[in-house]
DNA sequence: CAGGATCCTTTACGATACTG
DNA sequence: CAGTATCGTAAAGGATCCTG
């Protein structure tokens, strides 16, 4: 009879794994990382500055992305009294709750490149 | 001549961009935090260990994340001298560095879960 | 036990053209 | 301007079988 790694399968650590699932699922793919911090930075972007600033994306992806975000109140979507019309894309309040999780990919990522700098020189 | 909305493209802010772009490649794919939160739980796990703990993956998506994770130096690979031969995955102290982060997706998580139970009882 | 090889399905993503 | 439609490619993922 071998021994079985046992591991804490507890109901906490359960909800822990769903969450990290939710939240993946929430901001999976290439672009809402980049589409959610160029939000952050400057409030109230058009489709065609989103396209600008979000380099290398296209209007497919870019239309997409934004109805995920916008379906899961991360961003607000505005349909201004212009002609031809524009829109207004900005970071919700709810969305801002992201700001610390994004925070910790940039420090990360960071730091990463540096380990890899200084593993460069041995 | 219109007006363009100018957001923060300081050379702060491309790195930053860069820096969230690593570590999501990093950590791309369906399992990455899955393995290695288990992984944080629960130290040295065997190839099947993780199988059964890692629901629902398959050998060769394990066996490809794992790689992957290891060569970003995330966790360590022993092979045992048993027989038949046996391997313990372990999280590295490098890959603990990613604590942060994932309790942060775990929090973000759980509050949008709890967002959502919110706004049913209305 | 640990994992590679093979085959297959599905999803993500991208380029281009078009419309109100 | 702000998208949608269409088409095509590539990557991700899964099921199953096989081997040292």
């Amino acid at each position: 009879m071998r021994k079985k790694a046992v591991i804490n399968n507890s109901p906490v650590c359960q909800v822990r794994m769903q969450a990290i699932s939710d939240t993946m699922s929430i901001l999976s793919g290439k672009w809402k990382f980049h589409i959610l911090g160029t939000l952050i930075e400057g409030d109230k972007l058009g489709f065609m500055d989103l396209l600008r600033e979000v380099k290398g994306i296209g209007t497919k992806m870019l239309s997409k992305e934004l109805q995920d975000l916008e379906m899961n109140q991360l961003v607000s979507r505005t349909v201004m009294n212009t002609k031809p019309i524009t829109v207004e894309y900005s970071i919700t309040k709810y969305g801002k709750t992201l700001s610390p999780l994004i925070d910790e990919m940039a420090k990360w990522g960071i730091e990463y490149r540096q380990s890899m700098i200084d593993a460069e020189r041995d």
